[in-house]
DNA sequence: GGTAGGATGGGCT
DNA sequence: GCCCATCCTACCC
């Protein structure tokens, strides 16, 4: 399972629509946890009045206003974190909020991080599961992921292009229409996590 | 199969 | 104070 390269930093230096398709596929590592990111979502910093990035450069926003290729860390309901990765060039907003992995490698540290009794496809399906089972905590913010312990790397074989099913974005009341959710279209969703409406590719 | 409610703390008005 | 980019449990079909 020697997984490919780790994404330069280029590869998020686009627009957060693209950088959030083209994660799909690849693959998060940290130490021997690592999965294959399934679902993600755009936050963009364009008129987006979901994005945290939307009413302004704060302290805790500043790292989606940064370079590319960053970890944006939050917390989430006083319990839970929520890994972004930063995207666009320096000085523009825009991130990707990573919803679900497909554990490929660790389960055992992943199960015993999570303590809940959970099948496999259970263990990363939500971005509060995904930061609790990989070890991603507030730390972690701002850290570069194009090199260190927390990496993004090209899938251990090439993939051909996957197909990408496109819905509105889940849990958020403001801008909750816009088609900014991408899931692999093959991936394996636990039933309640599936989506029943229109979606588009 | 489905859903309602509670845990819990930082950020911002 | 109020608002969350959530998750799990309990309970009800």
């Amino acid at each position: 399972m020697p997984p490919g390269r780790i994404l330069p930093r280029s590869f998020y230096a686009r627009p957060t629509v693209e950088v959030a398709r083209a994660l799909l596929g690849k693959v998060l590592v940290h130490g021997p946890a690592a999965g294959v990111i399934v679902e993600a979502e755009a936050y963009l910093g364009d008129g987006d009045e979901a994005a945290h990035s939307a009413r302004g450069r704060t302290a805790r926003t500043a790292v989606i206003f940064g370079p590319p290729g960053h970890a944006y860390v939050y917390l989430i309901y006083g319990m839970y974190h929520c890994l972004n990765l930063v995207a666009e060039p320096d000085g523009h907003p825009g991130c990707v909020l990573i919803r679900a992995l497909e554990p490929v490698s660790g389960l055992e540290e992943m199960r015993a991080r999570r303590g809940a009794p959970c099948r496999p496809e259970n263990l990363a399906s939500g971005p509060g599961k995904l930061t609790l089972a990989m070890g991603i905590t507030l730390a972690h913010n701002g850290v570069d992921v194009t090199c260190g312990p927390l990496v993004v790397r090209e899938p251990a074989k090439a993939e051909p292009a996957p197909e990408i099913l496109v819905t509105p974005r889940i849990g958020i009341t403001r801008a909750a229409h816009l088609p900014l959710r991408f899931l692999l279209a093959g991936a394996r969703i636990p039933p309640a996590r599936r989506y029943n409406g229109p979606s588009s590719r």
